[in-house]
RNA sequence: GGUCCCGUGGUGUAGCCUGGCCAAACACGCGGCCCUGUCAAGGCCGAGAACGCCGGUUCGAAUCCGGUCGGGACCGCCA
């Protein structure tokens, strides 16, 4: 028999009792009290407790005192029943406890650089040079052994909905548009580069195209751009993409989805169907385009209330076409001067020219009646502080969103147990960029609301995209689209969008193509697991819902990627590197 | 591209604002000895850091200043 075959340590229960069994794992404990040891032997399953007792088994008990964390061994011995009194209620394996015959140390180990412990809090940085012990811990092969089922689901969800898994090719073509392309150099054709996927976007259109009819697959991601708390640049994503439907069937589609994950995986049963909140609302009462519905505190606009202030800060703004929002901190009287200029900074950083608080500096240049005005919209009652941020609509909207945020926390008002999905929708077609230019709020495929289209050359920020997000306690869970499916409609937008019918035929020419041989009617969504896992995990890290990640800097600290590679490998690919005058990024 | 926070024995922190009492404290871990019912075992003893790196200020720096490297949070970016 191999260890292979071998009873799981974690495995073990009162059932088991009286059996003769060999054991295979990782010294988790040793408690040595002298003539009796006790270990915890640790494998994927959990951990059970072997003693060796020298009057029983010298031989063992002597090998068992040379023993240290996370040596590997084997241990023979019999499952027996602990004795009354001494179970421990908390492990699983509890009842029981391996009396050991026979010891064998089949690796020694050195001190590990951290406890291989849940809760300890170890340096990510460390934790992901030695991201090998860090899976150890019996939370994150939780995290692994969830995030398989979850994709276990996703498969007979989707099977059972007669979707098949479709595989696309990880060498593509770039694109200038969206997110920054990873490019991959091509040895035989000197001077070109394929990108790699930032989504399966047009392959997955263009088998609605063949016909295929419901599309999706677990598909790796990458988009190389500057990471956050929730952002790693490989991502994994379901992607699905069908035929003939509407915004009403990838909602029921997904919503069931998401009432299955939840009740298999954590036993909870979602409302559906799930609210749906018009993006503009969205962003004016949560500032943001992920809102955790968890808390209630909702940012009032208060620009009309003081567009003739005598406050300059506030007016000089409204007065550029900007807004003034307004949000409650409720119970707010008591905050010292440097909770206030925490506050500020946070403000500030997010780009906001500043921070101005009821009652605060700036009551004297308002009237009783704006002071009022702000109050009521606000709902803001007595011992409440209302702060204030004037700005440019975007800018006092993610300030806002923010300190939304940073006062629900704060004041531990997020209801921590709920679970509230919404779908964001509809959507706009465009959106403002800095410099006041029209852009895609979505990827330039997306259908516009057809009743909006005359709108689009007067009031283009009025028409709808036929977009929409999924969100979960604040986490962007999916998103996607009903598509154009006309080429006159998509060269249409693309015009509008201001690209050139060169660019429009070398970068989307294959797409408009395949309109012209029959094309239904389609439209999908992609969700990103890694911020699925997130939520399920109760995690604000990604890192910590991906086996393998990258630091901030996009640095593998485990594998020392990227390096440099030979100059023969870069001759064969035609590549000349050009360091840069400074920031040059060492190895480590 | 920008703002902010952090960097002290193996690990996590304290000390830093208000330089000298700090070759630096505490906990965990580690090593040794004792211990037959523990499970964060316990008891006793012990080893271990010149405070990321470079430079500056000062009679004197872990502590102040500048730079740099590394990690993180956020804004921009992420169609």
């Amino acid at each position: 028999m191999s260890g292979f075959t071998a009873p799981h340590c974690g495995s073990l229960r009162a059932a088991d009792v009286g059996n003769g069994v060999e054991l295979y794992g990782w010294v988790a404990h040793r408690r040595d009290h002298g003539g009796l040891i006790f270990i915890d032997l640790r494998d994927r399953w959990g951990a059970v407790q072997v003693v060796f007792n020298t009057e029983v088994m010298p031989e063992a008990h002597r090998k068992a005192s040379e023993l240290r964390s996370e040596y590997v061994v084997r241990v023979k011995g019999e499952v027996t029943r602990r004795r009354t009194g001494s179970e421990n209620p908390r492990m699983p394996t509890g009842e029981v406890e391996v009396a050991a015959s026979e010891l064998e140390v089949i690796s020694a180990a050195k001190t590990p650089p951290f406890q291989i412990e849940d809760d300890v809090d170890a340096d990510e940085a460390l934790r992901l040079k030695y991201r090998y012990l860090d899976l150890r811990r019996p939370r994150m092969q939780q995290m692994l052994e969830l995030r398989h089922k979850v994709v276990k689901v996703m498969h007979r969800y989707m099977d059972a909905n007669e979707f098949i898994e479709v595989e696309t090719p990880m060498l593509l073509k770039g694109t200038p548009e969206g997110s920054r392309d990873f490019i991959v150099p091509s040895r035989l054709h000197p001077g070109e580069f394929f990108a790699l996927p930032q989504s399966p976007q047009q392959l997955k259109q263009l088998l609605m195209v063949a016909g295929i009819g419901r599309y999706y697959q677990i598909a790796r991601c990458l988009r190389d751009e500057d990471l956050r708390a929730d952002r790693v640049v490989e991502i994994t994503q379901l992607d699905v993409e069908m035929s003939f439907c509407t915004e009403e069937d990838v909602f029921a589609l997904i919503e069931g989805l998401w009432a299955k994950v939840w009740k298999e995986l954590l036993a909870v049963d979602l409302p559906i169907p799930f609210p749906r909140i018009d993006m503009q609302e969205c962003l004016l009462k949560y500032g943001t385009d992920k809102p955790d519905l968890r808390y209630d505190l909702e940012i009032a606009d208060v620009t009309e209330a003081l567009r003739q202030t005598e406050s300059t800060v506030l007016r000089a703004p409204i007065e550029e076409g900007g807004v003034v929002r307004a949000v409650r901190f409720p119970d707010g009287h008591g905050l010292s001067r440097r909770e206030l200029d925490e506050l500020a900074l946070m403000a500030k950083g997010a780009g906001a020219k500043g921070l101005a608080w009821i009652p605060g500096p700036l009551d004297k240049r308002m009237t009783e009646g704006e002071r009022a005005a702000i109050l009521s919209a606000t709902k803001a009652g007595d011992g409440d502080l209302v702060l204030l941020v004037a700005d440019r609509r975007r800018k006092a909207e993610t300030v806002m969103g923010l300190l939304r945020r940073e006062i629900a926390r704060r004041r531990k008002l997020i209801r921590e147990n709920e679970w509230r999905p919404l779908w964001v929708y509809p959507m706009y077609l465009f959106e403002e960029d800095d410099l006041g230019n029209l852009t895609y709020g979505h990827h330039p495929f997306t259908s516009p609301w057809p009743e909006d289209m005359d709108l689009i050359d007067t009031k283009p920020y009025q028409v709808r995209a036929r977009a929409y997000d999924c969100v979960m306690n604040g986490v962007e869970i999916a998103g996607g689209s009903i598509r154009i499916h006309e080429r006159g409609l998509q060269e249409r937008v693309f015009e509008v969008l201001g690209l050139s019918k060169e660019r429009i035929r070398s970068q989307f020419g294959h797409l408009l193509d395949a309109f012209e041989y029959g094309v239904p009617p389609h439209g999908g969504i992609a969700s990103g697991i890694d911020r699925l896992m997130m939520v399920l995990a109760h995690t604000d890290n990604v890192r910590d819902v991906v086996p393998f990640p990258k630091t901030q800097s996009h640095q593998d600290l485990m594998l020392g990627a990227p390096s440099q590679v030979e100059p023969a490998q870069l001759e064969e690919l035609h590549i000349q590197v050009v360091q840069p005058q400074k920031g040059t990024k060492t190895p480590s």
